[in-house]
Order: C-alpha cells, then structure tokens, then sequence
DNA sequence: GATGAATGAGCGTTCATTCAT
DNA sequence: GATGAATGAACGCTCATTCAT
C-alpha cells in the first residue's frame, strides 16, 4: 500500500467535511445552531464526536465553513447572471435562477437568516458577509442605473429587500406561500 | 405592620415584570434567545436569578411574555390604521406607522426574525402567530381587493414580504439603510 | 379589645402549629421529608411561607417537632398498657392497642420508618428516640421475665422487631397485607 | 493508534459503573438518596460530575440500576434455597443464607427499606419489586403450607414481616441488636 | 485517522430562609 | 401576627473540548 498522494488526501478531507457539514446543515436548520450539540452533529453525520475536531477547530469554525462555502454559491448568481454589462435578459435570468436556488437551499437560508438576527454570531461572518453583499450592491447598481433609476443604490437595496422578505415568508410558510407568483410579481414590477 | 394590599402587589408585581423583560429584551436581540442565560438577565436587570422564577414560570414563558406581548401591538397596527373600509389615505398611514413603530422597536424586532428562523423555538408561538398573521392578511386583502388587484391574498403577501425584507436588512445594518427611501418607494408602488 | 391572655397566646400558638404540623405530615407521607417544600406546605396549611418561620425555627424543627410530638404518643401506649406490673391481660390490651394505632397512625409511621433508615436525618431525633425505646425495652423486658424467658431483653427486641415488621409491611402494601391476621397470629406466639 | 475494542469498552464500562454505584451506595445509605448529590458522589467516585452522566442517564437510573441489581441476589437466595420441594434444611438454609446476606449488605438494605417508606420513589420500582415479592411469597408458601399451615400466604407474609423488622432494627442499632440470638430464636419458632 | 471516556464550566431551576411592609 | 418578594447557594444535567488509546 503506497500512501496517498497530497491531492488524494485534500480530496479526503473535503468529503468528509461535507460530510458532516451536511448533517450540521440539517440539525442547524431545524433545532438552531445553539441548540444543537457536537454529539447530535456526530451521531448524524456517523462519526464520533472526537473525529469532527479533526477536520474544524471549533463548533464556530464548522459554522464559519458552512455558511462562508454556500454563501459564496449564494452570491455568485448575481456575479455569473448579471456579468459586466447587465441586460433585461441577464436580470430576468438572475431572478430565475435564485428562485430556483432557494427552493433547493431552504434549509440553508434558515440558518441564514437566523444568523443575520444574532449580532454575536454575525460578528462570525460580518465582514466577509458584508464584502460580498456590498460587492453585489455595486453590481446591481449598474443594472439599475442603466435602467434610468436617480438613487440606483438604493433600488438595489430595495430590490434585495424583495428578494429576502419573500425567501423568509416563504421559509417561514413554505406550504402556503404563493412564491410563483411573487416571483411574477417581483417580473412585473421590473420589466414592465 | 399589616402587608401590602392586593393592589400595590399587582402595581408592582407589573413593574418588576417590566425590569426584567427590558433586560431580557435587550440581550436577547444582542446574543439570541438560546446564547442569553438567566445569570446574564438577572445582572442587567439587577435583581437575583432567583426572584426571574417569581415573575415568569421559565425562560421560555419569559420570552413568550416578550413576544405576545409586543406582537399584538405590532400586529394592532394594521387593525387601527385600516379599519373596515381600507382606503388610500388610512394605508398610507398604515405604512408610516410602521416605519416609525419598526425604529423604536429594533431590538423587539430582532429577536421576533429570529424566532421565525428557528422551528424549535417558533413551537412556542406557532398557533398565535400564525393567527394574528392571517387575521392581518385577510384585512389587508380587502384593501388590496378594492385596488383591483385579481389575487389580493398573494398581493398582500407580497406586500409583507416587502415590508419584512426592508425592517430585516434596515436592521442587519442601520446606519447604511436607506429606510427613508424605501418607505417612500413603497408608497409610490401602491399610490402612485 | 384587650389583649389576649397568656393562655390564649399558648393555645392559639398550639392550635397553629398543629395546622401546619398536619399540613406537613400529609406530604412527608406522601413525598418524604426532603422532597416536600415549605412552600408547598404552606399552601397546602393555608397559610404563608413566612408564618411557618414564625413557628417553627426550621424545616427541621418543624420535622422534630412532627416526629417528637407523635412519638411520645406511640411509645405511651406500652408505658400505659404495661403499668408496673404486666399481666397477660395489659400485653394483650397493649397490643391490641398498637394496632389499632397504627391503622389511624399510617401516614406518620412512614415517615418514621423512613428517617429511621437515614443517619443524617436520624442524627435529628437519635438521643430522643433511642432513650424512649430503651425505656420500653425494660418495661417490656419484666414481662418476659415473668414470663420465665431466659434472654428477657433479647425477646423484647424480637418482639419489637416483630411489630415493626408488621407494620412496615402493612404501611407498604395496606391492601393487601393481612393484618388482622398478624395480629392474631402474635397473639397465639406469646399468648397461647 | 487504534481505538479500543469494544470488548475492553465493555470492561471498562462495568468496572466504572461499579466504582460509581459503590460510591453511591455509601452515600445513599448515610445520607438518603434525595440528600445524595451527584456532586458528592462523583467527589466520593473520583470522577467528575458529567462522567456519571456517562455511565447513568440521570440520578433515578443510577439508583435504579443499584436497587434492581441487588434485590435480584437478595430475592434469588429464597429461590436458590428453597428450590421446589423445600425441606426444614432448605428453610434453615434460607434463613441462615440471609443472615449472613444482611450483615455483608447492611448499606443496601438501609436504601432499600428507606425507599419503601417512600411512594414517590418507591414508583421507580413498585412494579419489579412487587413482582419479584410475589414471586417469594408464593415459593415460601409452598414451604408452610406442607408445614400444614391453615393459611401459608398469611404465614409467608408474617414470616417475611419477621424478617424485615429484625433487620431494620438490627441496621438501625448494630452495635447493640442480638442478631444471632433472633435468628435462632426465629429458627425456634419454625423448626421446634 | 479515529474513538469515546473524561473534564469542568455553565445552564435552567428550586428552595430554605430573611425581612420590609 | 402575617405576607410574599427577595436572595443565593445548591441542584441535576449538558456540552464544547481534550486526549489516551
């Protein structure tokens, strides 16, 4: 039996990372970060309590983790959607695909938004969260501006506003929430 | 000496109940509701950790005291601003009342987000929310209704969300929101 | 309004302490010692938590006081029964006594039994209890000695040991235990 | 290095469960099981508090666990002793089986009997213990009523009566109680 | 790498006791 | 005398983290 090559064991490392940030994910979302204990991660992760500080400093670092990787996911709609010269089609596109998006990533967005109302853990995640949501606002801005609005910035953050108040509605109320037709709505409201 | 009348205990008996919710509210919108332990209230509230368990059975009866206590004003918003017959004037009202309710009650709001986030924790308030949520609904889409909107339930849930999506970012970062702008692009949506 | 007596104020004192004392036996009974609060037995006495203080220096006194009071009682049925000179007669008389006794009398036996099983407890009551068991073990020694047993105080002590057995059982299993037939049983052992 | 293998776990297990109950049983014994703290005990084990919570699932389990394991040899000396036709050999064995089996448990039996006296405990094993009692009785039964006993269960009852008061006497005053002397008188009684 | 026994600080809660009224 | 608000120590229990194996 050789050992394994560096690229076999960073390969190794990353599953069993998302090994056990997959079943965080699920407890967080459903019992809340505080709540949720190392052993309970474990247990539903199958594996012992002890291997979990292997691959994360802390329950705090495996946070850390699990938002910063999907949060990154989570921003780069915009980025890949809208690219440098943003259109109505791009624009559309990018709504399209974050509907989609939070649909499959409920569970996420939970614990996200939970997070967001917490300052002591968001103080976790502020700045990098902060420069990526920032860096979206600029983005957007051009999209907006080019589309005549006087204060672009601030139609970004009232058009970013929609967007997370109706992912939480929806969250909150997944069965009765009519998210297609906020989804128009929100269309409508854009493109005429 | 012959103890206090019934009276002075219950006039008091409201106060101290007041002292320890201003502190519970307080620090359950700085560090959550899980991450705040009795030990914490009882030091900012400047009584024992055992006098809390005279005022409320738990700290999850505490917090429910918190929340209900609170949510029917917010919720009483929508029920005095649009009466029976909703018109333009008394929604506008409505709206402004709430962008003021929402300033001087940040912290309130906070915790209530993050309650939403946490199924365990929204257990406690589910039914009651829930009922006040649709009985605001249900009014609203008499106004929603009049306007001629052809789904007024999915409207007014739209229209929540947008007021939720804008409190939610206007407190995750205050001093760069442009709430000002955002009520008064809200009032332009619906008024013209 | 003049003042009470001096006699007035010992019976009302008397009358006092014998509600809570009641209040007391009750739940000791039913919970034990330690498991019993002051505050439920001021509830259950109708009075509150501080008057008990006022009556009794401790828990612990009240508990002595329960236990002294009654005990003095038990152990005069044989001082009574017996007389200077036992007969057959007044051993029969004493036991039918003690039965008797211990049917109106279940609730305090289980107390005592209990604390007699607990050092710490029985530290409260050891010289007490142990003078007056030993003052009995003589009276009912001359007995057996008349009797013509040669070990007359070993056979009071099993005697005793009988007695408490019964009763322990019967406190245990009061449906069931059958103790008219224990009583009649003992009867025949010393009696013929 | 390896983990251990789960049959040195399976050692470990017991060796520490037996190191945690022995410190209990002392404790129990002196002070009462409510009085008991899990502080104590794991002081008196050598261990930490939370290591209890390892090996127990909570205070009433351990007991449980100590109370349920002993009375299963206590009981089982009548069974082994008498087996189905008991003799007066078996029964003097039995008798003398438990005399020795009392002075070796004097600490078990103390919680036991104190746990007798108290029905809100005594729920954690009113059913095991009545069973197993039952179970007794009717083995003894078998013994008196070859004896030509009129009614061997009220005999079997009176007998085991018997039992219990000599050794809650002989627990509550060693030193002084003449056991030897009221096992033979015991056996007198019986076996001529 | 992997395990789970072990720790100890801290949690929510209870309660005997005190004392201002 | 009588009340019950107030205290603070202690309780049973949990859990993030460490470490011998």
């Amino acid at each position: 039996m050789s050992p394994r090559t560096e690229e076999q064991l960073i390969k190794h490392k990353a599953e069993k990372r998302k090994v056990i940030t997959q079943a965080a994910l699920k407890l967080f979302s459903e019992e809340g970060f505080q709540s949720t204990s190392i052993s309970k991660i474990a247990k539903e992760a199958g594996v012992s309590k002890g291997l979990i500080y292997t691959y994360f400093e802390s329950k705090e670092e495996l946070l850390r983790f699990l938002i910063l990787d999907t949060i990154d996911e989570m921003f780069g709609i915009a980025e890949v959607s809208l690219g440098i010269n943003p259109t109505d089609e791009s624009f559309e596109k990018m709504i399209s695909d974050y509907f989609d998006w939070v649909q499959i990533n409920r569970a996420f967005l939970q614990i996200y938004f939970g997070i967001l109302m917490q300052p002591s853990v968001m103080k976790l995640f502020e700045k990098e969260i902060m420069a990526k949501a920032y860096n979206v606002f600029e983005r957007m801005s051009v999209y907006f501006k080019n589309k005549g609005f006087e204060d672009p910035l601030s139609e970004t953050r009232f058009f970013i506003s929609i967007l997370d108040g109706i992912y939480m509605n929806y969250i909150m109320d997944s069965e009765n929430y009519p998210l297609a037709k906020a989804k128009s709505r929100i269309l409508t409201m854009y493109l005429k």
